[in-house]
DNA sequence: GCAGATTGGATTTTT
DNA sequence: TCCAATCTGC
């Protein structure tokens, strides 16, 4: 039944006596680990689907799982519960909306939205400032810390504070949540009723955690509540691959686990099926830099495999072309596919030049990233539309799907009808059937204004019943979206959008259908999904992507570029004495790599007008001495770099550990 | 005074 | 490439 584990796999896959945490290194077959597991605890011992839980990171991850425990399951796969550590507190909230003091149909806000939000509030902040109060608000809500249990250290805090609580009585006129909340919110709930955890926990008999090395605080606390005494988890990760620092991810997590859980058991994977033994040795060795908490080392018996090769570029002109070239004549040589190849870089912007190259040769290939579906404005339209049909005190959608396509409702119409809302303490949406709203709002306005409200009850209401598509086909015909936006545009960009329009029709009103879901539920989900892409796997094509993008893919061929002091390790890393992380970055591109790998650097790159001087990473230095170098053998690092390195390290962990005491 | 064009500059990104 | 800030022309 489990052909071909090796036995640390297995003993993961069988160790049932309390928590557990997996150290899967790189390419060590954590998926597989997590999936046998899945199908062990049903197939063997007798639990039923519904009872076993699994938690990613994305989406994509969540999907992956999902095809690969129904391969090995078979039809009941459909009842594991498998989601994102998000769609499982909207789940949560959507069954206990009530208890945390929300309407179901509440709207969950993106990014975007809430990035809108700030603005509003803070209309004459400049943009740096915004951004930094919209951080430390998540930061406080990653903690746990409401509005009123912020102790603001200076004047800035203490301002930061004071929009959180405007924000966050903002959020509840809307009855909306954003991505904090989702995991924050059931947190609070777990904490404060037994009875609800109690109920929570009879359902979860085993919960399984992938990349836990990227929770935060908060998905951390999460976690333990919905497992509670028992600790029936299986927490998979790899501090060496934490890359998300920046974002909240809190590594420490994995050292608490065993600080807490004093049976925590720890099984480590080491073995590698990913490279080549050369390649796993520079990674060793590059990681080594690194503190350690467990001490982990990969190996592989694929045999040693080609030199790894170090290029000193002239200049990124020349990286590029040599890049390009190399890869050309290695994929002839080897008549590979163009899909074996990646190209990795740390900033998108790196990627420019290699697109200009790769096109110059027609070779084809992908960027990965970009900007996300949901994010088209097109699609922010529609998604406008569905979230105030399920839930109508979401303001926002309300604005943006009163004016949008134009239909005579402009700002002076709605600055009438917030002041009408404000002194009645209700939505907009309500407001517009407000009695005595006739006296503050001309007639013609307010006959838009109703003609527009009944048409909103009319679909909400037809939403209930009827398929999601027809509804949604009829909802975009009567507002005339198509037309609209030939009429605003060129009809270029028209085709294109309209054609966004359709697919996502498509998918929704398909997705309806498969999870017999009528379109109010389906706009409940909606901030949450990513349609899945096609343009993914099959193609043939080189592959460009950051480092973190990067993360969780493996290619025959790698070229990790732009390996300088100032990109990798990034400037701002070096000053904010954050290196270790860039090395795991580094940790993170080597990795990646099955059978070959090629580092380049520039000695001079082109930064807007004029050209800087550069010098190879520290991290080429790092690798060891099993190593091909082309161009010229970079020096290595000096001693005052490397003091200056243990520095600010020293500095980042005195400071941490001042932060610690203040905060139990 | 504002919209559209141009130029310049760039950590990393998901939910 | 993409986004934002600055510039230019009406």
């Amino acid at each position: 039944m489990q052909q071909g584990l090796n036995p640390p796999q297995r003993e993961a896959i069988r160790y049932l006596d309390g928590p557990l945490l997996v150290l899967a290194g790189a390419g060590s077959g954590k998926t597989r680990v997590i999936t046998e597991k899945i199908a062990y605890l049903i197939g063997e011992c007798g639990m039923q689907p519904a009872h076993v839980t699994a938690i990613t990171f994305t989406n994509k991850a969540a999907r992956e799982m999902k095809e690969r425990v129904a391969k090995r399951v078979g039809e009941r796969a459909g009842e594991v519960n498998i989601s994102t550590f998000h769609a499982l507190g909207a789940k949560f909230l959507r069954m206990e909306a009530q208890a945390v003091g929300l309407k179901p149909g509440f709207s969950i806000l993106d990014a975007s939205d809430t990035a809108a939000l700030f603005q509003e509030m803070l209309k004459d902040a400049d943009k740096s400032r915004v951004k930094w109060i919209q951080q430390r608000i998540s930061l406080w809500k990653n903690a746990l810390l409401g509005p009123e249990d912020v102790s603001p250290a200076d004047d800035l805090e203490a301002g930061a504070a004071r929009v959180y609580a405007e924000y966050e009585r903002t959020l509840k006129a809307y009855q909306a949540v954003d991505f904090d909340d989702l995991i924050m919110k059931p947190v609070q709930l777990l904490e404060r009723d037994e009875e609800v955890a109690r109920r929570w926990r009879t359902r979860i008999w085993h919960l399984l955690v992938d990349e836990y090395q990227d929770t935060n605080r908060c998905q951390n606390r999460l976690m333990r509540l919905l497992t509670g005494e028992r600790a029936a988890f299986t927490a998979v990760g790899d501090d060496d691959q934490s890359i998300y620092a920046w974002r909240g991810a809190d590594v420490d997590n994995l050292r608490q686990l065993a600080a807490d859980y004093p049976r925590l058991k720890v099984i480590k994977l080491e073995q590698n099926y990913r490279s080549t033994t050369r390649i796993l040795k520079a990674a060793n060795s590059v990681i080594r830099h690194n503190p350690k908490l467990f001490e982990k080392r990969l190996w592989s018996d694929k045999g040693h495999g080609d030199p790894i090769r170090v290029m000193a570029c002239r200049d990124d002109q020349h990286e590029a072309e040599w890049v390009v070239t190399r890869l050309m004549a290695h994929k002839f040589e080897t008549r590979g596919h163009w899909r074996d190849y990646a190209i990795l870089y740390r900033g998108n912007h790196q990627a420019r030049l290699f697109e200009q190259q790769l096109r110059a040769h027609k070779v084809p290939y992908v960027l990965s990233g970009g900007q996300s579906f949901f994010d088209r404005s097109e699609i922010k339209d529609v998604v406008s539309y569905l979230r105030l049909l399920a839930n109508p005190d979401d303001d926002p959608a309300f604005i943006r799907a009163a004016t949008t396509p134009k239909r005579g409702i402009g700002g002076t119409t709605l600055e009438a009808l917030g002041h009408a809302a404000g002194r009645r303490h209700i939505g907009l949406f309500a407001a517009i059937f407000a009695p005595g709203l006739e006296l503050e709002i001309k007639a013609p306005q307010l006959a838009l204004l109703r003609e527009f409200g009944g048409f909103v009850n009319r679909m909400a209401w037809r939403a209930q019943k009827e398929p999601a598509g027809q509804v949604l086909d009829d909802l975009l015909k009567a507002i005339g979206y198509e037309a609209w936006l030939f009429e605003s545009m060129d009809a270029r960009d028209a085709e294109a959008r309209w054609a966004n329009v359709r697919e996502f029709v498509g998918w929704l009103s398909a997705k309806g259908e498969e999870e017999k879901k009528n379109l109010l539920e389906l706009a409940q989900t909606v901030a949450l999904i990513t349609m899945l892409d096609k343009r993914d796997e099959n193609v043939d094509a080189v592959q460009l992507a950051t480092l973190h993008a990067a993360k969780g893919l493996e290619f025959r061929h790698v070229f990790l570029v732009g390996v300088e002091e100032g990109s990798l390790p990034h400037r701002e890393s070096i000053e904010a004495g954050n290196v270790e992380e860039e090395r795991r970055l580094m940790y993170v591109g080597i990795t990646r790599a099955q059978m070959s790998l090629n580092i380049s650097w520039c000695m001079r790159r082109k930064q807007g007008k004029e050209i800087v001087e550069r010098a190879a990473s520290r991290f080429i230095a790092e690798m060891g001495d099993d190593i091909k170098h082309e161009g010229a053998v970079p020096s290595a690092p000096t001693f005052a770099d490397k003091a200056a390195e243990k520095a600010a390290g020293n500095a980042r962990l005195a400071s941490f550990k001042a932060l610690l005491k203040q905060s139990p």
